[in-house]
DNA sequence: ATTGAAAATGAAAATCGTTTTCATTTAGGT
DNA sequence: ACCTAAATGAAAACGATTTTCATTTTCAAT
């Protein structure tokens, strides 16, 4: 166990969720700048090979890592701001095993994500509207 | 209307779904040897664009697209042959809308996919274990 | 404490899919 | 036929991820 290496978990699991490999370089930097970025990206990809993260991938181009924990969850992705909003899939599991098993499937992993606009967001997008209904008046 | 964006559309939609840049300029150049990658990867965005398709990303660094169908649908994501399997998400698409209601988001779309194994790699993963067990003995 | 092998690190470069640039060609209205 | 805007193809740029490699560090065995 390097000292990267434990400042690396440590940072990750003090960070919560929904982490890039850039959000991470960053905050570790903070504590020791000499930390280089292949480190973190490794020590990120060993976290999820012992099981303690996965890659959850938004489809803006940037993987992020979020804790595995006991409670599956979903994912509210705002499109404006990439805010990550969680909530619980209870419901939907036992759905998709059915749905796995008519079609023959062995299921791995599962991915439930809403992508839309945050409250503060789409407040922000209508007072941006109403400005400009304004302006044209 | 040019006749490469004639021949990207009508292949694209020969090929029904889940079509990645390559697969679609693959079959594309098949007919007409001079169609430029950025021409088959503009003419996939604008499909996307008029909405007739739309991008789907299973986290393994290549863009997918869709066909934009009138009924919702999630994918089960075969990890070895990569094969795409679709379901239908009737059921799940009220308790999401609800979710999202509940978290003061508005959704745009969802995503929801299964990562798994087929039918026909599981068997074949199966065959290849029996095999190296019976090695062993 | 010393040693040696294996593992980890940091910097730089390679990779690879996506996206942009730009010079040229083409489509389609007038 | 002409003109302008749009579309194309080749190449380059981009950006995140991944690999390479020389060096350093860890840790177990002495």
């Amino acid at each position: 166990m390097t000292p990267q290496r434990e400042l690396i978990f440590r940072s990750f699991f003090e960070m919560g969720k929904h982490v890039s490999v850039d959000e991470l370089y960053d905050k570790v930097r903070k504590q020791d700048h000499s930390v280089g970025y292949s480190t973190v990206w490794r020590n990120l990809k060993l976290i999820c090979k012992v099981g303690l993260a996965e890659e959850v991938n938004i489809g803006d181009g940037v993987t992020r890592y979020d804790r595995v924990t006991k409670v599956p969850h979903g994912h509210l992705f705002c499109l404006r701001c990439k805010r990550v909003i969680e909530f619980s899939v209870q419901q939907m599991v036992g759905i998709l095993a059915h749905i796995s098993q008519d079609k023959n499937f062995t299921p791995e992993t599962f991915k439930i994500e809403v992508q839309g606009y945050c409250d503060k967001c789409q407040k922000e997008m209508n007072e941006i509207n109403t400005y400009k209904e304004t302006a044209k008046m």
